[in-house]
DNA sequence: AATCCGGGGCA
DNA sequence: TGCCCAGGATT
């Protein structure tokens, strides 16, 4: 059989997948009311976050911090506690920034290109927010499109990441894009790979391309893609339990770091000054971030007399911790162990 | 091109 | 436990 994806075809693949998203997409909030604002907001939220995690934080959001304005007139310490728990919090600093400049723009920009030039946009998020708001031609790539493609095309390629693939499988899908709808047909393909063309247990039968499909007329589309993944590594931290005169000792993560910035967490113990002494373990947890596996231990403390603590250390009270901004583990464990 | 982000959910 | 999720920034 020859290839199906001719330059004939195409335009019949984009009508059968138009026509199926028109009928059948998700009434997610931001396609129900559509704005420049709600999408950018959407799309850094949904940034390696599953949907359904998202929609919660994004609902809070909107009514927060309604519009640009709004977000570039908030406080640090507001935006980045509305983010708690939604994780990678650098795209909270970033969309932040990003309302900043924009409000200073004297108009909007247009296409990918301009978007991609704001913090914490890349090439996916400038694609989805020209195209869908501006009807840029150009196509978006993420985790559903590689799938939906790979196994269009049954590519059995091994990618060495999914970076890789992206650039790979950039041409066919700027190929198949839909010119007089773009922004329809880039979340069309996401719909796609999120409902149809799942990872596992594809429904093959009711997706509205698998005529043309390869992977699924060789009858194994979950054999794609192949993408190459890192073993999971094991860390462990060990951390400081102090609770003195009903308040709980946090440290501030450095506005410089890459991780945590600003944020508090229980202070680790191996940079706390002198003269704390380590005692019984208290509890023990764990949790992942990518390819990481941690395990946090962490250990009832006895401060010394008068304890000299630097500006990254504060004591909280119950009330306190209502204010500051945890990381969402953090913020739970303490919830579990500190019923003062 | 690899690595990190101290996330989170699911089989 | 491994894998994936509407990725981006940094090196």
């Amino acid at each position: 059989m020859p290839n199906p994806l001719t330059e004939t075809e195409i335009p019949h693949l984009r009508a059968a997948l138009l026509g199926w998203y028109d009928a059948e997409h998700r009434p997610l909030p931001w396609r129900q009311e559509v704005s420049v604002y709600r999408t950018v907001v959407s799309e850094f939220m949904a940034q390696q976050t599953q949907i359904d995690t998202v929609l919660p934080y994004f609902e809070r959001w909107m009514r927060l911090f309604p519009d640009f304005a709004a977000l570039a007139d908030a406080p640090e310490e507001a935006v980045m506690k509305q983010w708690e728990g939604l994780g990678y919090y650098r795209r909270a600093r970033n969309l932040h920034k990003l309302a900043r400049e924009v409000a200073a723009l004297p108009e909007l920009p247009t296409t990918a290109a301009q978007w991609q030039e704001l913090p914490g946009i890349g090439p996916y998020t400038a694609a989805a927010i020209a195209s869908i708001n501006f009807a840029d031609r150009t196509a978006v790539i993420d985790g559903n499109v590689i799938r939906v493609l790979s196994r269009l095309t049954a590519d059995a390629t091994l990618w060495k990441s999914s970076q890789q693939a992206q650039k790979q499988l950039g041409p066919l899908a700027q190929r198949l894009l839909d010119p007089e709808r773009p922004g329809d047909f880039n979340q069309a393909m996401m719909e796609l790979g999120a409902i149809r063309c799942r990872k596992a247990r594809p429904d093959c039968l009711l997706c509205p391309i698998r005529t043309w499909c390869t992977g699924h007329r060789q009858g194994n589309p979950e054999a794609y893609p192949q993408v190459q993944r890192k073993a999971t590594e094991k860390v462990t931290i060990e951390r400081a339990w102090i609770v003195s005169e009903g308040k709980l000792l946090l440290e501030r993560g450095a506005a410089d770091s890459v991780r945590l910035a600003d944020m508090y967490e229980l202070p680790r113990l191996a940079t706390l000054p002198e003269g704390f002494a380590k005692g019984d373990l208290h509890f023990k947890q764990q949790r992942g971030i990518s390819h990481q596996r941690i395990t946090e231990q962490v250990y009832h403390v006895k401060p010394p007399e008068k304890p000299t603590l630097n500006g990254h250390y504060v004591w909280a009270s119950p009330t306190d911790l209502q204010q500051l901004t945890l990381s969402g583990p953090h913020r739970k464990w303490i919830r579990q162990h500190w019923s003062a």
